[in-house]
DNA sequence: TATCAATATAGATAACTTTCTATATAGGTT
DNA sequence: AACCTATATAGAAAGTTATCTATATTGATA
């Protein structure tokens, strides 16, 4: 997870995806924010090849921070603000020393 | 942050760090807890040569989530309890930002 | 069925990261 | 001062990641 999170482009990607409607303009085939966000919207904002997003979408898909899903043609991805939550809390409960040793990592 | 926190070797250094006296034994010339813990115990511990947890806890320091205290001969390495807490913080917002939230947890 | 459009996969290359060995530095001790 | 001990820095080799171009796949449409 913080792999995925590690690289600035997919950090920017997912950020993106929380506020779909501040980044995106409105998609004809698939809701923002219900669906998620096309790759080729997301291909044309970062500004880096269509393969390339594709890799990086992957990994991010792979740490489970985004889900994806098939309308017609496109694949719109979607943040998984839960996996966001449960890493969130995670570091705060580390920081205050609360003796949770867990490696489910 | 998250290229420091995305190595396994510093993230495991670093959750030894907040729970220094469950992972090291005590150290006469600086307490584990107040001071922080010397490079040669986590050396040991992790299983690295000396230079590599050293180039390990300038990254972790780079990123702040360490600050370190030379005292004699030895270097100790404390982690800042509160980079970590405003990092999950930010986790929690962006989780949380968009408007539309659907609860299928 | 042939074609088109959107995305994924394969493979190559460049850049970055991790690790090591060897050596330097800085503080303490004799 | 000379030496010892703990940690840092330098430089090289190996492994990983990011990016590209070319091609494959999948669903829609004429």
């Amino acid at each position: 997870m913080f792999a995925a999170l590690s690289s600035p482009v997919r950090l920017r990607i997912l950020l993106w995806l929380l506020e779909p409607r501040a980044h995106f303009p409105e998609q004809q085939d698939g809701d923002l924010v219900d669906d998620g966000v096309c790759v080729g919207f997301i291909t044309e904002k970062i500004g880096l090849t269509q393969p390339t997003v594709s890799a990086h979408m992957k990994k991010l898909a792979e740490a489970e921070l985004v889900t994806s899903k098939r309308i017609g043609n496109w694949i719109f991805y979607r943040p998984q603000r839960k996996k966001l939550k449960i890493l969130g809390n995670w570091l705060l409960c580390a920081a205050d020393n609360s003796s949770v040793e867990n490696s489910t990592k």
